[in-house]
DNA sequence: TGATAAATGCAACTCACTTGCAACTTGGAA
DNA sequence: TTCCAAGTTGCAAGTGAGTTGCATTTATCA
């Protein structure tokens, strides 16, 4: 499986532009941990990544993944999730709205909600509380169609 | 400072009730952990309880404190919030309405937004996506006005 | 190509939370 | 009131996510 080869040509130039702008380098680690993010249609923890790694043949410190998971949410290119689940998760902003996640409490599965409610609340509560919010936490759950 | 003795008074009967329906026993530990709860008027760490209950003399150990936490929650009678703080903060159920938070980006400061948005939010995302909602997380994050 | 700043891997660490177990309460039955 | 089983506690040890220090390696650019 090649998961550097082709990166150049797949990966956002966007996102290349952000590294470069933040003094970042392109190393075969980050090249492989990008890779991963970027194809993974949902939320995913450290862990699933440096599995995914390996199982790749491209293994990478864990200890690498979390310096580069927290670099890349500093660059606000991945935002962090998390659904309690004792450990956080992470997604790929380039290309994706502003959403929201339903995660199911029996098998674990977790759906996108491509909507956020949260707009006009959020001025009516900058309005009455006196912050400035900079951002919400909004998550579902439930049991899937499977697990009822 | 007396933590025990008028506690029978002020302690709810339904929550001595639902207790007492569950077989649970009301031990002095457990009362102790029980009036700190319900002093709290925000939701509270297992290790800040822990800390007031020793500066109180009645100190518990931490342990004691995350067990009856859990059974708590079991019970359904405090409710977990999780600000991504790297620790769970607890508030007691009785009394309150559904209710969400906000907090500080600086200081940490809770407030409580005694109001929910996600009623009909609920049922669209129940009809969409075939899930059963049995409950949401929402929490605001921000600056406070001092920390502006 | 060589300098240098950034990134990596490994080991050791921190900290929230959990588990096993012997000793101790509590509350009800005798 | 006494006794006992079930439930609870404290201590010690363990788990697992995430962090830190440091020597070594790698990317970038002059
Ligand atoms: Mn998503
Ligand atoms: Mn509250
Ligand atoms: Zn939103
Ligand atoms: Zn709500």
């Amino acid at each position: 499986m090649q998961l550097t080869c082709n990166l150049e040509i797949q990966m956002a130039e966007s996102i290349l532009d952000s590294l470069r702008a933040g003094g970042k380098k392109l190393t075969k680690p980050r090249k492989a941990i990008l890779a991963i993010l970027e194809q993974s249609s949902l939320p995913i923890t450290v862990a699933e990544i440096a599995d995914q790694l390996k199982k790749a043949r491209a293994a990478v410190d864990l200890v690498t993944v979390y310096r580069n998971v927290a670099m890349l949410q500093e660059l606000k290119l991945v935002n962090p999730v998390g659904l309690h689940e004792g450990q956080m998760r992470y997604e790929f902003r380039h290309g994706r709205e502003h959403h929201h996640h339903i995660q199911c409490r029996g098998c674990g599965q977790i759906v996108d909600l491509m909507l956020c409610p949260l707009k006009k609340l959020t001025e009516l509560i900058e309005e009455q509380t006196k912050f400035v919010i900079e951002g919400h936490a909004l998550e579902f759950f439930g049991w899937c169609p499977q697990c009822q």
